[in-house]
This record gives C-alpha cells, structure tokens and sequence, in this order.
DNA sequence: TTGCTTGCAAATTTTTTGCAAAAAC
DNA sequence: GTTTTTGCAAAAAATTTGCAAGCAA
C-alpha cells in the first residue's frame, strides 16, 4: 500500500511562506495574494489559500480568527495571546507568561481536560491610548471594522 | 429634524429572539432560521439576519466567533468565556471569575487601556474526558469542524 | 514516469442589499 | 398616513473545488 503522499516542495509554497515571514500584522489572505504576487505574477488566490492551508497543516503558520469572519494569518507558532485595539484595529500579539495570567485548574477539576486556550483582549493600543491622541490612526491592516 | 428613527416591535423580531431565550448551544444564523420558520413559515433568511443584527446592537444576545468563519449567536449578555470540545464540538459557557482569571495588569503598566477581554479554552467536555468514552458523541450543534 | 500541484473558472457558503409591498405606530 | 420592516431575489465577499495541464521527485 501507499503509505504518507509525499509533499511536495514548490516555488509557490515557498514564496507564501515567505511572504508572511517577520510579519506581525496578521494580514489576511489577499493581502498575501498581493505580495506573492509581485514575486510570482501568475499564481492564483486559490493556490494561495492551498499553500496557507498546507502551510497550518504543517504548523509552519497559524490562522487566527479574532471576532471577523475573515481569516487571517500569523506566522509565530508558539502559543501567545492577541490584543486587538478597538482604535486603530492593529492586532497585536501577546506573550504573557500563560500559566500565570490564565488559572484553568477550576475546569480541571470540574472535569474538563484542557489542550489549549486562546485569550483576545480588546482596548487601546499604546500609541491609540498615549496622551493627546484622539484621532484614529492609519489602519496598519488591510480591513478596518 | 427627526430625531431618533424609532425602532419597531415585530412578530419577527420577537421570534428571532425568542429562539434563542435559554438555548446555551450558540446556533448559527441558519438554526435560528430554521427554528423560527415553525412559527412563522414566510419568514425569510434575510429577516432573520437582520433581526439578529438589531438584536445585538440593541444588547438583547451577542455574536460569538469562535475559531470559525460563521457567526453563532448566544443569549448570554453577561460577559463570559467560552469552552470548545475538540471531540463533540460543543460549546459551552464558562462563568468563571474573570477578575481571578485573567491578570491583565502588565498590560495596563505597558500602556495599553484595557476594555475588555475573551477567553477560548479548547479540550475534552466533561461528557467527552469521562472514561470509556473513546467515541465522539453527536454533537448538538448543527456544525462540525 | 508518476502523481502532486497549479491556474483558471465555476461553485459554495455565509451574509448583505435593493426594492416594492406589508405592517407598525 | 408616515416610516420602518419584510420577503424575495440578486449581489457580495471569502473560500473551496473540478479539471486539464504543468512540474517536482
């Protein structure tokens, strides 16, 4: 029998995960589209959305779903938090130390086995909540609430 | 000038909202469409969706994302988290003591204002960690990841 | 050569919108 | 009677899929 299919390594692959490389907006997929783009001028949305789908199947990046309905992508692995500013709309991520700022033993011992969890905070971001500042700012991220 | 357009009680909001009273499944839009068409079978989708819509600018239910593209809906006003069962795919309202829970001072200290927060833990439900069970219970939402 | 991957277009899915008719107030 | 809301159908927006051709191994 066959055993695992074998994967295969493609220009386009490389050039998704490449586009989301030491990104820390969270963009969405058209806006990786835009970039691949101007590297590979003949790939398609949907080859986009396959790679970033092998590319969460592999653990290479994440998806993030932060109260929209549109996905976005993240491409640091390690469990962390997001804070979402209710301003300027910049997603922004969190590593606090999880084991302190979450206590999950309650769940536990009501008989819930836990893998993971996800907090989202919402508020005003540094810049968004500094003094004097009561315009929005420019959107770092291609959609805005 | 007119003032405030005045908002208008209709058989059909009503029934959208009184789909939802003491449901703690968080259907989606479709359920509820489903649900409320036994009581008024010329309701359209449309309505409904509407209705939902008003239903929580108005604070009477809110919309709850959850690691998926399609909105689901829940009575619960009240802030609160949120526990998702990886085998049955239940969602499950956690009132735990939010205070206690979430230590977001560090935030505050780096400059960030706080609004508010969600908490997503994922894991085995009560039900589903229980021993003997090894497969998965139908699961009580009309969707399945 | 084998069979995974791509590009294209069409299909799906969920939610929104335009508009005339119906219902509230 | 006036203005909001509805029902219907069509539009949008995001993502997925079918399939022949292309490319990696």
């Amino acid at each position: 029998m066959r055993r695992t299919s074998h994967k295969r390594a493609t220009r386009q692959l490389e050039a998704v995960f490449q586009a989301l490389q030491g990104d820390p907006t969270h963009p969405f997929a058209d806006e990786i589209y835009r970039r691949v783009r101007k590297k590979l001028p003949r790939i398609s949305l949907a080859t986009v959305y396959r790679n970033l789908q092998r590319l969460v199947e592999d653990g290479k990046i994440r998806t993030v779903l932060l109260g929209e309905r549109v996905a976005r992508y993240d491409p640091e692995t390690n469990d962390h938090d997001h804070f979402i500013c209710e301003s300027c709309g910049r997603v922004i991520d969190l590593f606090l130390d999880r084991d302190r700022q979450v206590d999950l033993t309650p769940l536990v011992s009501d008989g819930y086995l836990v893998s993971t969890h996800n907090l989202t905070v919402y508020g005003f971001c540094q810049v968004c909540a500094a003094p004097g500042k009561t315009a929005e700012l420019p959107c770092l991220t291609t959609r805005m609430p």
